[in-house]
RNA sequence: GGAUCGGUAGUUCAGUUGGUUAGAAUGCCGCCCUGUCACGGCGGAGGUCGCGGGUUCGAGUCCCGUCCGGUCCGCCA
């Protein structure tokens, strides 16, 4: 037997009990004639006392830091307890050890602020998986992992798993693409979701099915988006859209219970997708904090005499009437009008990068006196900017931001500022979760690039039945409602779904809709659409990203630090060396030739 | 595809206007230390300044190119 006990379970009233525990060293204290080994594990830290007696055999064989090693000895009390740790009353006296392995140094430290940095951390991850954020981090994933499936057994959904080797869908995301050796020229995708076998199960008469998957898309990564990713998928017939959020709200309470201790009773906000892009300028938003947005254009251009400039912040001197303007966003900073010049300046530049690609700020500082103080006072007098100011329901001491220009840049800038602010102001607490539905989003939307009308979801979401009509006409696509929903949590999109097309006619409608032609359509989804003709029953879902979850409940942004074995910004794993070149014979027996 | 920040000791970083032998912390090695737990003290080793080219009397520092990494935009049904 290795161990009697672990390294994090020994307490006081375990003393004077022999045990035996195995472990990695963490660190070694020398003092000298005896010596003090911290020992680790998973469970934790237990410190071992080697006294004079085994300073002989210490000199014969040092230990060093990740040396494996077995100790036996006796459970004592401590002189000097450590009440930092669980095991700090009791150390571990020890009468004999053995080196189990030895360990070369670590080429970072293995402790919670460790001195590695990410790409080396990434190329040790066996080692960076010893520090106790990480371990921590698993251990979340694997808990939520549990709760989730709790719930859903107890709801009667059933896991079953779909296969990974598919069939290309040129829709959507890239593919990752496997050749075929026995079927020369041809090639498999892996799934980017598990979609249409979901809604083949729900044909087959599964009811309530789920999985916790792997899927696969071979875009350009971020913090939050790696090539394979975890969703938890789920699929029911039988159901409206109402049936679907109540269920799934559910499963978020339980969760919310089982790993953040957190109660809520009350049912989740719903907002429609226009609502959501009207007030905060995006289909996500952090409802943390208000700071909605305000839309002045509208409310200005009533009155034709009245008009609102704004002011290009680099030069100070251009100045465009913003009537020309499609749109005139405004937020109302809480307790900022005492932003210095320098500061707007910063802010001004801020929105003036690349990213975002405005081409100025302008600002009115309520101040507490009652008085204003903007970036364009040679153009407003105080009644004006107090009329601003009230309609953007400013009280004294806020500062009011404002943008204009084309409507889908301005309001989408206007969003990150908003956010931006929130972030300044302290308002995105990790620890508060407000989560929400945002409801209606519409099944279409419109490709530039390509000039064409795409599905905003996906091809198999169900518009609103009596937006069907609006189907045959192209100039009222934009209008087309879908029943679909996505789940949001502090501006984080963890979840969406919708209720689907059941009935081989309106899918045929809809990939006509979207440009497919009726063999391509036949050729493509043939397999689903034929399964339509068999009785297949009204049906909808919803599929969570598991990964963003996990950060999520964990308090992180970056979901790279939840998944065990990651890849990097560039879809390599840097621990592996992957993706590799292979063997000619390989490539030979695939039939395939390089370029 | 694009923007931006970075690459200097095992590691994390500093390095001024281009100027002597490139520094600190930590880690590592050695010696000392019987109550530490971020132990402490003394000493030591450790560098192709990512790579290539250029400017210059002289380049870690300036210029061009390139590679690698982080973040973001595009992209992600």
């Amino acid at each position: 037997m290795y161990r009697t006990h672990t390294c994090g379970e020994l307490r006081l009233q375990n003393a004077d009990i022999e045990v035996v525990l195995a472990g990695w060293v963490q660190t070694v204290r020398k003092f000298g004639s005896i010596t003090f080994i911290d020992l680790r594990d998973r469970y934790g830290i237990t410190q071992l006392l080697f006294n004079e007696s085994l300073n002989e055999r210490l000199d014969q064989t040092p230990i060093g830091r990740e040396y494996v090693l077995q100790v036996k000895g006796k459970v004592v009390e401590r002189s000097n307890k450590n009440l930092k740790i669980p095991t700090g009353e009791i150390e571990i006296e020890v009468s004999d050890f053995a080196i189990m392995n030895v360990a070369s140094t670590p080429p970072f430290t293995i402790e919670e602020d460790t001195d590695g940095g990410d790409e080396l951390r990434m190329k040790y991850r066996y080692l960076d998986l010893r520090r106790p954020t990480l371990k921590k981090n698993l251990e979340l994933r694997y808990k939520v992992n549990r709760a989730v499936r709790n719930y859903l057994d107890t709801q009667g959904f059933w896991d079953i798993e779909t296969p990974f080797l598919i069939k290309s869908t040129p829709e959507g995301a890239r593919d990752f693409i496997v050749p075929s050796r026995m079927n020369p020229e041809e090639f498999y995708a892996l799934p980017q979701s598990p979609q249409t076998f979901k809604q083949l199960l729900m044909v087959s008469g599964f009811d309530r099915y789920y999985q916790i998957v792997k899927c696969f898309r071979d875009e350009d990564l971020r913090a939050d988006r790696q090539p394979e990713f975890t969703q938890i998928d789920c699929e029911m017939s039988f159901v409206e859209q109402e049936d679907v959020l109540q269920t799934f709200e559910g499963l978020f309470k339980h969760v919310f219970k089982e790993i953040k201790a957190v109660t809520i009773d009350e049912a989740f906000p719903r907002m429609t997708y226009d609502d959501a892009m009207w007030q905060y300028g995006n289909d996500k938003p952090d409802l943390r904090f208000e700071m909605k947005l305000q839309n002045l254009k509208s409310s200005f251009q009533t009155n034709e005499k009245e008009s609102i400039v704004y002011c290009d912040g680099l030069t100070g001197v251009e100045f465009a009437v913003t009537n020309n303007a499609a749109t005139v966003l405004a937020i109302c900073v809480p307790e900022a009008s005492d932003y210095t010049r320098k500061q707007t300046d910063e802010l001004t530049e801020w929105v003036k990068r690349p990213q975002i690609g405005m081409s100025g700020l302008l600002y009115i500082k309520c101040n507490k006196d009652g008085s204003f103080k903007s970036s364009v006072d040679k153009f407003f007098n105080e009644e004006k900017l107090k009329e601003i100011a009230s309609f953007c329901s400013a009280r004294p001491g806020d500062l009011i931001l404002l943008l204009a220009g084309n409507e889908t840049k301005t309001r989408k800038a206007m969003s990150e500022l908003r956010l931006e602010m929130g972030q300044r102001l302290g308002l995105r607490n990790p620890d508060i979760y407000k989560p929400l539905w945002v409801i209606d989003f519409p099944l279409f939307e419109h490709d530039e690039e390509e000039n064409r009308w795409v599905a905003r979801h996906h091809p198999f979401t169900s518009p609103k039945p009596d937006h069907i009509a609006l189907m045959n006409d192209l100039s009222r696509y934009a209008e087309i409602k879908a029943n679909a929903y996505d789940i949001v949590l502090n501006g984080t999109e963890i979840g969406g779904g919708s209720i689907r097309i059941y009935q081989r006619d309106l899918q045929e409608k809809m990939f006509a809709a979207l440009g497919m032609s009726k063999e391509e359509a036949q050729e493509k989804f043939g397999f689903l659409m034929g399964a339509f003709e068999y009785g297949a029953p009204p049906h909808g879902g919803i599929a969570f990203g598991f990964d963003r979850l996990c950060a999520l409940l964990g308090g992180q942004e970056t979901i790279r630090d939840f998944i065990a074995f990651p890849k990097n910004n560039a879809g390599r794993d840097v621990m592996l060396d992957a993706p590799a070149h292979v063997e000619d014979k390989q490539l030979k027996e695939l039939h395939l030739k390089l370029s």
